[in-house]
RNA sequence: UGGCCCUUCGUCUAAUGGCAGGACAACUGGUUUUGGUCCAGUCGGUCGGGGUUCGAAUCCCUGAGGGCCAGCCA
């Protein structure tokens, strides 16, 4: 993406970058859309340029205000700002004044049959469509009526403006798409201005070229639609005119991100709402707590490119931590309760009500100072909360943490020895009573294994809460694979717990994102951001009443309702007996990848793949160029080249005329089949300077040892540009042959003594080297040295160390 | 089925025709008053076949696999 506006750059096609961002306003925004986004908006900020948010507002029935402002409140929290803010519904009149044009020019016409049977008559992807009777009505009349379809003089559906294209193109996008449909409908922005509205192949390229786009970058599926986009600017707009490039749409696995599934998980009361911190809409993400730094690098570290891919959701969590590891002070709080009540006998604690605990551990210090500033007050009092799977009263293999007879750190306080466990009928803990080790405030007890830090809350102190502990949505990869989507839903992508929370948190800020330790990111839920006004005013469809998410603050005593960012990222292991088990409902471990997203991984193309008959290279010919083919493969020419070269009449002259001036048709073959045939299919066109004595020549070069193949290729692909005949371009371009001994040795001892690292790895054993060096040599001689001689070269002098 | 796009470690992504590298994940160790962080390390890849070349992930052919297109949605 860059080359190609480096390139633009350098070439003066456009002085400075212009993108857009055009999402339509009839919906919320995703994880998506941040990567489109992103590359927008950084690609304008990378290169000084300019960039637009564009509302693609072409169909009245969808789109509204409410999401206008989402959108522009989404774009804004990800950290851009617009250099402008459009509306393609600003340029209905000259949209329009455009499409009079073409019908002028005769490019478009009206046509006045009904939406089934155009489709009928499209044809399909193995058939030509067939014209409508509409189709070669002259402009006048084309006008006149459209004209009359702005007027409302028709009614909805009764009359589209088609381009007039190809009705046999193999691209379906090019069989005389519609451009111009009816609607009498009201418009959020233009109101009843209009009946008429243009659609999106149409609108989109002709809005670009209005507002000067230089690159207008959108995802793969509009591959096709690059076809009607450069036909129609082409016609209407003169350079410099906008261009269309593709790249990958974002997918995450154990998510959906298409508008449909979207709203049928709000709609069918799967989900809270549009900002349900499980969604992946950046409006459920924001009130999750992710930060939005952390959006912009997962976006980063996916990369751009064309390849369809899928994206684990764990690089996103790793964004996540990674922005709040050095941000987010830590605290402690404890989701699923028991008591713990201590004995002091030594009076450890006499006198003591509380330590002072630093909010950050000196990990983080190192990397932000700052931070050892930060620090509160832990009341310490005799009975505690601690979490219910950090006691076992047998523990199981594996398990590091408090049992009767083990001594644990209270984190930030004493270590204490566990002398009781009691537990209900289920085995479950409901209690457990420890002894204060003396001397162990700020120091380790002698002779004694501490087994763990633990976290911990002081009954007496620790505010009630409410923690919304969120996983995935879905339980597979891909939840669109196999069957309908919904029956992936995990039912425990939120699991809600009762627990406390130190009392420090009250102090602070609302929108403070903390590390509870050991447990994950959280911070206080903000609520619902999308309030009544936007069910009210969302088309499509009612919101879920909320429930349980909405904060339940007034069933907690202490009003706090916290959300889970993320989770630490956990190590603890299951032990092979199966004794120890990850306590959250964190994401299932890699093996549990369900077996539709094996499925949907694809076959190793094995077995039968690969292994069919080799097809014959000359099927398919006409009888006369059959019979040259034949020829020259009696002449010694490789049949696939043969045949390649028969099929093309260019090729096919150029081979006979290279013959006719003197080269041998079995070396001349190899170059007109894949050397220049390349170029035919880069440029569609065959250059003029290649001809058969052009061949000819460069072949005798070759041939008495002026040049090695690499300069040939250089040579030739620098004549197919117009640098002039073979002799010509290897004098200019200094191609001749170099197989002087002694300048190659010299050239390869340079080599060798330049990379010294690279030469012991050599005589340790890694031949692969020899080409590393040969290749310093070959750029050394600007490319003249001959291979052969240069590898005896790098051999010599390599041996010489 | 016609056309177009795509294919590199488990995942994502680099490599003017010249050492296949990085990140995430996984795994091993070390540090640690968080089973976190950090540090060190391990595992692991050019879809198959052919061609051109001294040398191919890269260029050419071919096979396989995946995606998009037959809305008056965008």
């Amino acid at each position: 993406m860059t080359e190609v506006i480096d390139r633009d750059l350098r070439e003066g096609r456009v002085e400075a970058v212009v993108t857009r961002f055009p999402p339509e306003p009839n919906g919320y925004l995703h994880i998506g859309h941040a990567k489109a986004i992103c590359l927008d908006f950084g690609i304008a900020r990378d290169y000084d340029g300019r960039v637009h948010l564009r509302m693609d507002d072409t169909n009245p029935t969808t789109e509204d205000p409410a999401f206008v402002a989402a959108i522009e409140r989404d774009v804004r929290w990800l950290g851009f700002a617009w250099d402008d803010l459009r509306y393609a519904s600003d340029y209905f009149e000259s949209l329009y004044a455009q499409a009079e044009r073409l019908i002028q020019h005769g490019d478009a016409y009206v046509d006045a049959r009904d939406e089934a049977t155009i489709r009928a008559t499209r044809g399909s992807v193995s058939e030509p469509g067939t014209p409508s009777p509409d189709r070669d009505r002259g402009p006048a009349e084309n006008l006149d009526l459209f004209r009359r379809m702005r007027a409302g003089e028709f009614a909805d559906g009764s009359h589209v403006l088609r381009a007039k294209i190809d009705l046999a193109s193999p691209n379906m996008i090019l069989r005389d798409p519609v451009l111009y449909r009816i609607k009498h409908a009201h418009h959020y922005r233009t109101g009843d201005a209009w009946c008429v509205y243009p659609l999106y192949d149409f609108a989109h390229p002709l809005s670009d070229a209005i507002e000067g786009i230089t690159h207008s970058l959108c995802t793969l599926e509009f591959d096709n639609n690059r076809a009607i986009y450069d036909w129609l600017v082409e016609r209407l707009f003169p350079e410099p005119r906008p261009r269309q490039y593709e790249f990958a749409r974002l997918v995450v696995d154990r998510t959906v991100l298409s508008k449909r599934k979207l709203i049928a998980l709000v709609r069918e009361g799967h989900v809270e709402g549009w900002d349900d911190p499980r969604m992946p809409t950046l409006a459920g993400i924001r009130r999750r707590g992710v930060p939005p730094e952390a959006i912009r690098t997962f976006v980063d570290r996916v990369g751009v490119t064309k390849a369809n891919s899928r994206t684990d959701p764990a690089l996103l969590d790793h964004a996540v931590r990674d922005a709040l590891n050095t941000t987010a002070p830590r605290v402690m709080a404890v989701l699923d309760p028991v008591e713990l009540l201590l004995e002091d006998p030594d009076g450890e604690l006499d006198g003591i009500d509380g330590v002072d605990a630093p909010s950050f551990p000196d990990d983080v210090i190192g990397l932000v100072p700052e931070a050892a500033d930060a620090s509160r007050l832990l009341p310490l009092g005799r009975r505690l909360w601690i979490e219910r799977d950090d006691v076992a009263l047998d523990p199981p293999a594996g398990f590091r943490r408090m049992a009767p007879g083990r001594a644990v750190r209270l984190r930030h306080g004493v270590v204490v020895l566990c002398e009781g466990v009691d537990v209900d009928a289920e085995g479950r803990v409901t209690r457990a009573q420890a002894r204060v080790l003396p001397g162990t405030l700020g120091r380790n007890p002698d002779g004694v294994k501490v087994w763990a830090a633990i976290h911990w809350l002081d009954a007496d102190t620790a505010l009630p809460a409410e923690f919304h502990l969120f996983g995935d949505l879905f339980t597979v990869a891909d939840p669109d694979a196999a069957g309908d989507f919904r029956q992936h839903l995990d039912p425990a992508s939120l699991v809600v717990h009762r627990g406390f929370v130190e009392p420090s948190v009250a102090a602070d800020a609302a929108d403070t994102r903390y590390q509870f330790e050991r447990q994950g990111y959280f911070w206080r839920d903000p609520g619902p951001e999308l309030g009544p006004e936007a069910a009210a005013t969302d088309p499509s469809g009612s919101l879920v009443p909320s429930g349980s998410l909405v904060p339940s603050g007034s069933l907690v005593p202490s009003g706090l309702v916290w959300n889970r960012i993320v989770t630490l990222k956990d190590a603890r292991r299951v032990t092979a007996g199966g004794g120890e088990r990850s306590p959250a409902p964190a994401r299932a471990r890699p093996a549990a990848r369900a077996p539709a997203a094996e499925a949907a991984g694809g076959e190793p193309a094995g077995g039968a793949a690969g292994t069919g008959e080799a097809p014959d290279p000359l099927a398919g010919l006409a009888p006369a160029d059959r019979a040259a083919a034949e020829r020259w493969i009696e002449g010694g020419v490789d049949p696939v080249h043969a045949g390649l070269i028969a099929a093309e009449p260019l090729l096919a002259g150029l081979l006979a005329d290279a013959v006719g001036a003197g080269a041998d048709v079995a070396v001349a073959a190899p170059w007109v089949a894949q050397e220049t045939r390349g170029e035919l299919r880069r440029r569609g066109q065959l250059p003029a300077q290649l001809t058969g004595e052009a061949l000819a020549e460069l072949l005798a070069l070759l041939a008495d040892g002026t040049l090695h193949a690499g300069g040939a290729r250089e040579a030739w692909a620098a004549v197919a540009a117009g640098e002039g005949s073979p002799r010509a371009v290897v004098e200019r371009r200094g191609l001749a042959r170099l197989d002087d001994e002694a300048a190659l040795l010299a050239a390869a001892r340079a080599a060798v003594a330049a990379h010294p690292a690279e030469a012991a790895a050599f005589r340790g054993g890694k031949q692969a080297l020899v080409g590393f060096f040969v290749g310093q040599v070959m750029r050394a001689t600007g490319g003249r040295a001959d291979p052969r001689a240069a590898q005896a070269a790098v051999r010599a002098a390599l041996a010489e160390g």
